[in-house]
DNA sequence: TGATCGTATGCATCTATACGCATATTGTCA
DNA sequence: TGACAATATGCGTATAGATGCATACGATCA
C-alpha cells in the first residue's frame, strides 16, 4: 500500500515536456500568436508568416498532436484554432520573465561602476 | 534612430521560445522538479537524477542562460537553485492540461465503442 | 606548493527536428 | 469522371541539442 504523494510521475512529465517544446519554436509561438484572433486557414497563416506551406502545416500538426490547437474543415481549406487559452497565459507568464530580465541586466549594466575598462569582464553574476 | 512601434514583436518572442525550449527537457524539468524542495549541488542532482555530471553541468547551465535558476558557490560546490517561482505556476498549468487531455482521451475511446467488456481497469491517473 | 574535490568545458557521436521540394491525399465542382 | 484547390506527407539536407569521456579550471586544505 504505497500511498506514494507523486511528486510526478515520470510520464506526466515527459508529456508536460513536450508540450513546453512545442512551445519552444518561434515559429509556432507566431502561429499560435495569429490565431489568438481567430481561427485561421493553413494558407492564411503560410502567407502571414512568409513560410512554406508543407512547414506551417507540419507546425500545425505538432500543436495538434500536443492538444495546444484545434481544427475544422469547411470544404478543402482547414480552420485551426487554439485548444486551450492557457496557452496566453503561460506566454504573459514568461514573456513578463524575458522582460523583467532584460530590464535587470540593463540595471547592471548601468549600475556596474563603469571603472577603467575591465580586463576580463568576469560574470559576476555568480 | 529608428522608433519601433512594437517593442517587442520579433526579438521578444524568441526570448520567450527559448525559454519554452528550456523547459521542453524531461531531465531539466526533473531537475527543477528537485529544487522545488531547496537549493542542490551538481553533484546531489546527478547522483538523484541518475545522470552524469557534465550531463547535469550543462543543463544547468541552459538554465542560468535563460534566468531559471540562479546559483551561489560555497567552497568547491556550487548551488542551483529556482530563479523565478512562476516556472511552477507554469508547470501546473500544462500539467493540468496533459491531465485533461488524458482524461478526454480515455472518455473518447469509452464513448467511441462500448467495449464488451473491460478487461482491466486502467491505472487512471486522475 | 602540491593533492584533492567539485564543477565546467572541449570533443566526438548520435538523435531530433526544421525546412524545402516534390508528390500524395482529400474534398469540391463542372 | 476529370480538373482543380487546399492540405498533408515522404524524402533529403542542414542544424541544434543531448550525452559520455576525458580533462581543464577553481577553491580548499595539508
Amino acid at each position: 500500500m504505497k500511498a506514494q504523494p507523486a511528486p510526478l510521475p515520470e510520464e506526466l512529465m515527459d508529456e508536460v515536456a513536450r508540450r513546453f517544446r512545442a512551445l519552444g519554436e518561434p515559429v509556432r509561438l507566431r502561429i499560435l500568436s495569429r490565431l489568438e484572433s481567430g481561427e485561421r486557414s493553413v494558407n492564411d497563416l503560410a502567407e502571414a508568416l512568409q513560410a512554406g506551406q508543407s512547414n506551417i502545416s507540419r507546425h500545425l500538426q505538432a500543436l495538434l498532436d500536443c492538444g495546444l490547437v484545434a481544427r475544422r474543415r469547411e470544404g478543402t481549406t482547414v480552420f485551426y484554432r487554439v485548444g486551450d487559452p492557457m496557452i496566453f497565459t503561460l506566454c504573459d507568464l514568461v514573456c513578463r520573465n524575458a522582460r523583467q530580465q532584460a530590464h535587470e541586466k540593463l540595471t547592471r549594466l548601468v549600475a556596474a561602476k563603469p571603472a577603467r575598462r575591465t580586463p576580463v569582464s568576469r560574470t559576476s553574476a555568480s
